[in-house]
DNA sequence: ATGAAAGCGCTAACAG
DNA sequence: CTGTTAGCGCTTTCAT
């Protein structure tokens, strides 16, 4: 064959016969083995440097048979939430010998062919599967996976043999009411995603559920015209404001189940001109970037670090996959700003 | 040796004896080649079915002798501009089998050692550069590189040979401002990144240079005291801006040179009581997510365009080396929203 | 301490 | 149409 080779690279061979040694001491110099004499290691170094050589990692996978790259399962990862997680990804795996591959899931559909055949086909030697519960029918596969998985972000009960890090969103979603029944409240709105979200999110669901909880707790009823849900959106969440709002006794706050919807609710305020904190309070969820700018109370979730837990266990499990499984939780956050107030009727 | 292999994983010899054939034949099916007889390619695909055998993509990579991956080389891979442009990219190689691996840029220093290394180190087939402008030092190594690179949303003269993708931040600037001048404005001030960033970027000077000629065509005479320029970032835009609407005679209209500085001057707007847009009017640029919730006016860019646009160049110089080269230019428009009006003064 | 040689899984030239 | 074979570049036993 006449391979189309990256054209002038030198080989191992070729820094053999320059050194005049054999292939195999020069990748024991490359592996730093103890086992070569110093005046030859330095020798071959030379040679190296001289060539400009470097090795070809994809013939080092394929002689180790290790990928050397782990590939990351993540749904919308333009999203801000995910693009924070996935930088604590990238930053702390540009430390190691690992590549990362993306894969990028929008639609039930993309997601059932890659959670089935990445660990095979793609060959990784990791995968880390961010917010993204599997389905029922991949589970038994995953379970026999022969590479470790990670799951960053999702809770689903069938995990529970799996590394796992997770924000804990019943947590917060009490956190949120907390806050707000706290301050005076108790005519309080929930506005979230629909519970069937077609990838199978769970946080809303999870979140409403801390909500309900509180709520409970300070013996304030469930009352369904304070609930509404739709498909994430700013826009949606805004509609929902708006009727909610123009109730005959609307609630004096409002927790949206995150920050984009939060933004919604805060326009639908705009609109009806409802002034904000004093006779409408909101929280929010995520801590995106704007939500500062936006002077935003929310639930803060630390996911540049969720992000790299996942890694690092990952690469833990890599190593030694026999070691004691672990669940890795990273704290939620009240950010009290500027949305939030005692009500003032 | 005794490799970690994926263990259970069949090969193409395991299919080849299952079958009757030999491994050529069933590397011939795989890759649909013409020359095998109908019945036998069935036989084929049934064991490969049955045996649930997936080719080992490392093993097909050496012998083919290349990497089927591509590099893309991003700054600040979070920020909102990037990360749209990274979903062009990533979407559009989800159809091709063609890795992806990203290298996320913070440092100059990193950025030498990966625009340097990356062509030989890694053996990518291709190179997507973004936002990026190489250092005086490795123009030479990029130019003689034995793979194809692509620059997207880099200026910089040096970079005739390369195929290019580029938004036109000189018209742009000359957008706003004649915007703003075509409203009524004559004050009108403009906030930038510091002409001298560390990792070279020139957008914010570009757009500056179109809001000078804009002005010039107008016969507006430059004042540098409605021109300021910092570290690119929100806080740090809202500090000038307030230091620029408390001149004993303010601008009634500022341009900066990203949206996320737009922001820091409405803050400062806010925190003054200045009304936007009655007493001010604010034109940002790059019409990222949250530019639409705030009403800002502002240019947008089509970023994931101009990512799938890059994607696209690379893969055809892939296949063929020698095609002429292409700049395509991703054309940038006005979005009026609500934060610009005829000055009331 | 080092060389020789086999092998990772696949492709492609060559022969038939 | 199909089998055989060499080889991609590297690592790692096994000798010496």
């Amino acid at each position: 064959m006449k391979p189309v080779t990256n054209s002038s690279h030198p080989t191992i061979r070729d820094v053999a016969r320059h050194a005049g040694v054999s292939p195999g001491t020069v990748s024991r110099v490359l592996n730093n083995s103890p086992l070569v004499k110093e005046t030859t290691r330095q020798r071959v170094w030379e040679v190296i440097e001289s060539l400009n050589y470097t090795p070809n990692l994809i013939a080092r996978r394929l002689s180790l048979g290790k990928s050397l790259r782990i590939a990351v399962i993540v749904p919308f990862f333009t999203r801000p939430a995910e693009v924070e997680r996935l930088r604590g990804v990238v930053n702390h795996l540009a430390h190691t010998q690992y590549d990362l591959v993306i894969h990028n899931i929008e639609t039930p559909e993309q997601r059932a062919t890659d959670l089935a055949q990445i660990p095979y086909r793609e060959w990784v030697d990791g995968v880390l599967v961010i917010s993204l519960p599997p389905e029922e029918e991949f589970l038994p596969r995953l379970k026999t996976a022969e590479v470790p998985i990670v799951f960053v972000d999702v809770h689903h009960p069938e995990l529970r043999d799996f590394d796992l890090v997770n924000g804990d969103d019943v947590r917060g979603g009490y956190l949120a009411a907390r806050h707000l029944i706290d301050l005076g409240h108790r005519r309080i709105g929930f506005i979230g995603d629909l519970p069937d979200h077609p990838l199978g999110f769970t946080s809303s669901r999870d979140r409403f559920e801390g909500f309900r909880n509180a709520l409970a707790e300070a013996n304030i009823p469930y009352d369904s015209n304070y609930h509404a849900e739709s498909v994430h959106g700013q826009y949606l969440a805004q509609m929902l404001a708006e009727k909610m709002l123009t109730l005959p006794s609307p609630p004096t706050a409002i927790f949206a189940a995150s920050d984009t919807q939060a933004m919604g609710v805060l326009t639908a305020a705009r609109h009806l001109r409802i002034p904000v904190p004093e006779h409408l309070s909101i929280i929010g969820f995520d801590d995106i970037q704007v939500a500062e700018y936006l002077g935003l109370t929310t639930i803060r979730q630390n996911l540049y670090a969720s992000g790299k837990a996942g890694v690092e266990l990952l690469l833990e499990r890599m190593i030694d996959p026999k070691i004691e499984r672990r669940v890795v939780e990273i704290p939620n956050e009240l950010i009290i700003r500027s949305t939030t107030f005692p009500p003032n009727s």
